[in-house]
DNA sequence: AAATGTTTGTTTGCCCGTTCACAAACAGCG
DNA sequence: CGCTGTTTGTGAACGGGCAAACAAACATTT
């Protein structure tokens, strides 16, 4: 059923959760079938797009009938590794980082915070039911299945936190502070920008006046 | 010194705040002057690119000398109308809401939330020093002059206040609801979904055993 | 069981963005 | 002022992802 994993593409991978989210979502409206071009419409992707993004994991449908739901979800559920229950670490208590903790992932009760770090010791304790350590004991607390973080914390710190994530395991870091930072080369690092992404928004709706568009 | 606007390549737009952080740096430490590949180093981004993407806004640069870095802060603040006090609307008073109240773009002194709104009135006074309305009210608090959202709010309510923000002159949104929606042609929606980009950072981190990767 | 209509998976061509590589242009210096 | 060394800007090749189109495969109906 499933492909063996041979590359797949870094767009394709980037569309895989809302696949993921769309059907399960078919799937508790009671839907057991959809068609391309149906989900075409609930995602804002082509048609085609979508069939040549399933097919690289497989012959997922049936010509002329369309996609079990059930077959798509067991599918995407597999690939992104739901039911692994990722815990993940939070480095920086702040603002950002305690407004991640209330929100935890809640859609998706597999993908958990287990606990932040923070430099301030007046941040210590327990921010929504969450324990919040000292940094200084990042590596003491941490179990080798933990390897993934995301990072609130400010620009200039973050290269020094990056190297201490580095040096404990974690290889797989979201982090929202803008500083292009070199890594280990087996670390996989995602910015999430903000000021940028609002910069860039803003540029283009400047830009093309009377065109609207849909700027993923 | 500035080309007309042309079309400026998509892939290039997002990388213009990134610049533009980066020689605002350089300023502020000092340097008068940076060539290509020393700027490579620090923002992470090939020279032949960096090059390219200057080139498009017209001929920056010296030959055998490199770039001054005042004429390049220059540029790109002008691109991005810094200086132009873009007032931003927040609907969603929620955790993630707060934080970005509270942070409010405290780096940028020009990108600034002006007022929120929420449907719950127990949200409604003043948060980090600026007023949350009933988003009844919407209509009654805009001025023409604001064209800018960002939206922290249910998926399940999105469409509706995208709806009702652009029938108040909203064209340009930034989103963290992942729902994707239909939109008026001349609205510009930009979606940041934290769920997708921690599946996405995980499927490649998993993938690529032994090979790491910045993905952007 | 055959005929018909539908939908997939894939092939093909295209477009955008990146990278390479080099001629032209300029700075620095003797 | 001419010479040398350096760096830009860009033409050309390359690669990846996207949209269209179609043959093959399956469901459905008679």
């Amino acid at each position: 059923m499933l492909k063996a994993r041979e590359q797949v593409s870094k767009a394709t991978i980037r569309r895989i959760p809302l696949y993921y989210r769309a059907v399960q979502q078919l799937q508790q409206q009671g839907v057991s079938r959809i068609r391309s071009d149906k989900l075409s419409e609930i995602v804002h992707i082509p048609s085609a797009t979508i069939r040549r993004d399933f097919s690289s994991f497989g012959e997922l449908g049936k010509s002329g009938y369309g996609y079990e739901v059930t077959t798509l979800v067991d599918a995407f559920g597999k690939l992104l590794d739901v039911h692994s229950k990722e815990a993940i670490i939070l480095v920086g208590v702040g603002g950002l980082g305690t407004a991640l903790m209330q929100n935890n992932f809640r859609r998706n009760p597999d993908l958990n915070i287990t606990m932040a770090f923070d430099t301030d010791p007046a941040k210590l304790g327990v921010v929504a039911g969450i324990p919040v350590y000292s940094f200084a004991t990042l590596a003491a607390h941490l179990t080798p299945a933990m390897h993934t973080a995301i990072l609130a914390v400010p620009s200039a710190s973050q290269p020094a936190v990056i190297h201490a994530l580095e040096a404990a395991g974690i290889d797989a870091i979201l982090t929202f502070a803008p500083k292009p930072v070199a890594c280990a080369p087996q670390t996989t690092i995602r910015y999430i920008d903000l000021t940028s992404e609002l910069q860039s928004l803003l540029f283009t709706a400047h830009q093309k006046v009377g065109h609207g568009a849909i700027v993923r």
